[in-house]
DNA sequence: GGCCAGGTGATGG
DNA sequence: CCATCACATGGC
């Protein structure tokens, strides 16, 4: 089955592309401009860019079910506007920032688990190590389906020793955190599609009673996992220098400094956060 | 060699 | 409740 989207607002899918690139889990291919998603039932669909930014348009290639079409839409962003957000930002001290990123939404993980083992291993990890560590957990225990991996189940990873993952060189305390939280999927105890209808401050909550999940790991759940559109991780540092440098001030801001702004930015949280993300990249 | 990285939990006041 | 510190390891 092949479904054919027109989006009717601005998207950006290089950039989409671009940033997609930089996860070396993740199966696409610039030049053709497509995305390979595995689904929740593991099975893969193509996401094929056909248009331009000023006019977007898609291809889904995948078998015809109606909830793994409607996840990709999510996962991408098909199914809101960012009409809104752009026109939201018009007249405010960050203008230029939205113009400079025009065209790019928030893309989810694609899956809730995955974004929490991710989150959990690239926790005061440069990037590059943080990388070789998420392929080497995926490679030694997750998938291939059709060429594409996919992350190891929360079954899996709820048997491992600390030791195992002491192997592909996580510390000690991350092989805690990442077979612990893993366990509680696993035994049921926590349910991450069901703690997905809850509002914001309700699944912070109930996650941070987890070992390995503080503040900022619960802020990634809710934003890149869930697609929350108004979340602001004060405690992340790479916004802090990302504000530093847009404001062009000698220190980095502190959090009072930055909440000041939340009444002018929210509800839309979420994109600063992301353009000022991709403004340090 | 030292500082840092898209932090977190434990500890002490 | 907050400030501070150990943790752990590659990248630069």
């Amino acid at each position: 089955m092949t479904e054919i989207i027109h989006l009717d607002f601005p998207y950006d899918f290089e950039r989409v592309l671009d940033r997609l690139s930089m996860d070396p889990l993740i199966s696409l291919n610039k030049e053709e401009r497509y995305v390979l998603v595995p689904t929740r039932n593991r099975v893969i669909y193509k996401v094929l860019a056909t248009g331009t930014t000023e006019a977007p348009s898609f291809t889904i290639e995948g078998p015809p079910k109606l909830i793994e079409v409607q996840s990709i839409k999510e996962i991408f962003h098909f199914d809101r506007s960012l009409h809104p957000i752009n026109a939201h930002f018009e007249n405010t001290n960050l203008a230029p920032l939205f113009r400079e990123h025009r065209g790019t939404p928030i893309i989810r993980e694609f899956s809730l688990y995955s974004t929490i083992m991710k989150s959990i291993i690239h926790q005061q990890l440069n990037l590059s190590f943080a990388h070789t560590l998420t392929t080497r957990f995926v490679h030694t225990y997750g998938e291939q389906v059709e060429g594409v991996w996919l992350y190891p189940k929360p079954e899996t990873v709820a048997q491992l020793q600390v030791a195992d993952l002491r192997e592909l060189q996580f510390s000690t305390r991350k092989a805690e955190y990442v077979i612990g939280v893993s366990q509680a999927i696993a035994s049921g105890e926590l349910n991450l599609d069901a703690l997905a209808i809850q509002d914001d401050e309700t699944i912070t909550q109930t996650l941070v009673k987890y070992r390995g999940i503080g503040p900022w790991t619960a802020g990634s759940f809710l934003l890149f996992g869930l697609g929350r559109p108004n979340l602001f991780p004060l405690a992340d540092i790479g916004l802090q220098n990302a504000l530093k440098t847009l404001w062009s001030t000698p220190e980095k801001p502190k959090a009072e400094e930055i909440t000041a702004h939340f009444p002018e930015w929210s509800p839309y949280l979420s994109y600063v956060s992301l353009y000022l993300w991709r403004s340090i990249e």
